[in-house]
DNA sequence: AAACATGGTAAGTAAGCACTTACTTTCAAA
DNA sequence: TTTGAAAGTAAGTGCTTACTTACCATGTTT
């Protein structure tokens, strides 16, 4: 008779479910309600007290499922980037890559990128917070994902320039170009400016227009069309493609 | 005789000077190593008691200069936000404005952001601490600052566009764009990547580069030459700026 | 029904925190 | 030389923190 007093108002916030657990359950809970916690106030902001209210249970029991803080934390790291997935990036514009179409490749990139961070500001804020306290989860999100990015999507404008369809500059400002244009333009709508004061498109208008100014600023300024361009490269396609899945094929390591 | 021995090694941290001090000088050596503390740590991060050794003092001297904690924190944001002057960009570019010369408008707001962002990280990550941890700040500087530069700047757009000189875009989201790729760079050059592994170039060229793009992403696409186009948009000009001021004279609200 | 592993808690503990109190030292003006 | 205001500190205070201990409850197995 005494458990069901908590059943009175614990339905209303799914993760504050009420009664006995199971135990993966619990801890699969536990970590969800500290996503949200941790990514609003950070790692030292966050108190475990506060994490065993929001899940209905007491403190002990947080440390039941994970020996330290510090241990959520990087529970909760791992299970962000892996369960949220990011699914490789570069084979989802391969088939643009393959036909070379270039305003394909960045749409595509800047957009998935704008849906993501809209479905999941928590991601960012973590990542963030990780930046910023100087955690180890930033080097690794870096090496397996920023990094990962900079040589697929460099080595694709290489290719194009030898084409003769884009101009000559660093390929990696390039990169750089597009990629901060769409984090800034996360940064402010999830982050620094959420009711959109300064700024209200969608996602795919945003994704257009970055492409356009980033198209537009980098094609190679010549009488014939880039669409033509696209065809005439012919013979080169063998040693650009080598090269192109040569960088693409190094990284296989999995730790733990 | 006694006063004498500061001299000794003091000089040697400017800011962990030994022996009494004036009232304000010492105010001033306390907010000098809090900001230190913390844009590295953040507000929560930072203890008052390795404020006070970091300044060499008891941590009630720190309580003597500022009431609370919370009251130093503002304290070094008014600070940092007044004293580093950020010097109204709006008037650094007035003059190519008035020329119109759009590559200098673009190249010189860009080159000062990222000149001032390598030489002051620390304001950078404080911003980025109080973004997050959803201090007034971020508001005020985002009031005071943000908003000016994308009304300064979108209207100019707008401005060009009327003469025919750019193409058809939201003038905001060109701002975004711009802000984007300087603001990011700078992100990864002192927050996630100091070391530079993915791109190590110089402010002028970022500058140069991201201007160049910009700019040719954003130019119509006509015969004339752009800069022809300058001189002929005369009698259009007066449409044109009540335009634009209209724009920017639309906020003036100021809550709580 | 006894044994037992598992989900769960109340009530700690020691360390750390922002902030205070009561007191001493310095030094320049009267 | 006295005095008084300002610079400075040692040693707290009470609260919060991450983490622990010792115990209860419940469903399953034998």
């Amino acid at each position: 008779m005494s458990k069901e007093i908590n059943t009175s108002a614990g339905e209303a916030q799914p993760l504050l479910a009420s009664g006995r657990m199971a135990g993966e359950e619990r801890r699969l809970q536990i970590l969800g309600v500290s996503v949200r916690l941790f990514s609003q106030h950070g790692f030292r902001g966050t108190t475990t007290k506060e994490i065993a209210q929001a899940a209905g249970i007491s403190e002990a029991m947080v440390f039941r499922h994970f020996a330290t803080k510090e241990e959520l934390y990087a529970a909760i790291l791992d299970h962000k980037a892996c369960a949220e997935g990011l699914g490789d990036p570069c084979e989802l514009v391969a088939d643009a890559v393959r036909r070379k179409d270039d305003r394909a490749v960045f749409e595509t990139l800047a957009y998935t990128a704008l849906q993501h961070h809209e479905q999941d500001p928590d991601f960012m804020r973590l990542l963030l917070h990780a930046a910023l306290e100087e955690h180890q989860l930033t080097e690794m999100f870096w090496d397996t994902f920023v990094l990962r990015i900079y040589e697929f999507l460099g080595s694709y404008i290489r290719e194009r320039q030898q084409d003769g369809a884009f101009r000559e500059v660093e390929p990696e400002v390039v990169v750089r170009a597009l990629i901060g244009m769409v984090m800034h333009h996360s940064l402010n709508n999830n982050l620094w400016d959420p009711t959109r004061r300064l700024l209200n498109i969608s996602n795919e208008r945003a994704a257009q227009d970055f492409t356009e100014i980033l198209l537009k600023g980098i094609t190679a300024a010549t009488t014939t069309s880039p669409q033509a361009r696209v065809t005439k490269r012919a013979v080169v396609a063998a040693a650009a493609q080598t090269a192109a899945t040569r960088v693409s094929a190094k990284k296989k390591k999995q730790t733990k």
